[in-house]
DNA sequence: GATAGTTTCATACAAATGTTTGAAATGCAA
DNA sequence: TTGCATTTCAAACATTTGTATGAAACTATC
């Protein structure tokens, strides 16, 4: 039978059984029961687990890149060259949301995935993350066309804070959900993207009005 | 011996262990031959391993939410009953900042802890972080009398990407470090504060002057 | 100072896990 | 078919892990 059979089983099974059951409670032997295929074949084919979870990563990690390059290059192009920095942002921190968040996460399987390496955190994707910083800074070069007068540092921040806001989203949805009684509705992705976008917005416009931030220094002690 | 002298001493090193190596390659050999104590000692004084990361993680934790709500009274009775958003927000974003960024922090073993267990995710910590919702309802309410006018799904909105951005700073100091080349100064954990309640507060403030958030429905197909 | 309760200790247990091995099976080209 | 490389398989390996046990040491009370 051709190798990338058993193979690409792996990495389905894989996938379904982590992005269920997480990273923490599934072992090789539950990955190859769901594969239907050898103990030894998770070895031969990939090396060792960490490799296994490492091409999972990878290869949905360079989907989500590509998707966010596309939608950037898109907004640059509508604005000739220099794009709207609400629509670069929405680059940014779309694809993340559409891709994990909606009523219809609960049927793909590498929705729910990526769900999943963003509430857990194994070393072997920690360690991959670190590469992303390149593909972040693209996104900076962007927000640094969209906005001349501002500084990179207030770029930075927004750049942080707007992942940041998506990212929680995506981590903790079920305690936004307690909390407001299911009242605000993260199923409706376009009015999350729209949310989180208009806070960076205002957060990175905000800033470069010459208002320097006023850290209130009244020295309460710690402890 | 006062058994009280293995018991914290068995707390001490696995909170020290664990802050430095992550929940995930400590074991409790590592643990006991830190704190120069037999194996069956931890078993013995706490039942399993589990129930001794909740009782570190529950004993941060309460500490954390004590200094809180510490601050959102003083906040609220420095406003006779109804304190200013920005303050409520910085009693709520404060203490964790506070605790965990900064130059300092590499010499508290508390504050690497409350970090490990913002990057990592282990399961007891999980089951144990659902109670938080009670807690973090005490600010909504205090949110509520500071802004009348603005309705509950935006101030759950607020307080969920206030939490985002403070949880997030703390999650990857580094990123942002390496990101920004060292320009973004996460060591001045006050002025990160500022940034993250300025932020907050032009999230409420904007949202509930009227201007619905405007989702762009533009049906990009998402695959 | 004997007794009862608590704590410590060395050691064993049992189960789980990723990895390796060497042979069998399979596919493919000459 | 013969020969060679790739792939599959069952079984074993070698650790590592948290937990349990029962005796010994210790503490405090009467």
């Amino acid at each position: 039978m051709a190798s990338d059979q058993t193979r690409s089983a792996i990495l389905a099974a894989a996938e379904r059984l982590y992005a269920d059951r997480g990273f923490g409670d599934v072992t090789l032997r539950d990955i190859v029961a769901e594969a239907n295929v050898n103990l030894a074949a998770v070895n031969y084919h990939f090396g060792s687990k960490d490799e296994l979870i490492a091409e999972l990563f990878v290869t949905r990690s360079l989907q989500l890149n590509r998707e966010r390059l596309r939608e950037l290059r898109a907004a640059e192009e509508a604005g000739g060259g220099v794009g709207d920095i609400a629509e670069i942002l929405r680059a940014l921190v779309g694809p993340t949301l559409r891709g994990c968040l909606g009523p219809d996460t609960q049927h793909s399987t590498a929705a729910r995935f990526m769900i999943r390496v963003n509430i857990e955190s194994v070393p072997a994707i920690r360690r991959i993350r670190n590469r992303e910083i390149d593909h972040l800074r693209k996104f900076i070069a962007a927000m640094k066309r969209a906005l001349p007068e501002s500084s990179a540092v207030e770029l930075y921040w927004g750049l942080h804070f707007a992942l940041a806001m998506a990212q929680q989203t995506v981590r903790d949805t079920e305690r936004l959900t307690k909390l407001s009684d299911g009242q605000c509705d993260v199923d409706d992705v376009d009015a999350v993207i729209a949310r989180v976008v208009k806070v960076a917005v205002m957060a990175l416009t905000a800033a470069d009005s010459g208002s320097k931030v006023a850290p209130r220094v009244m020295a309460r002690e710690a402890r």
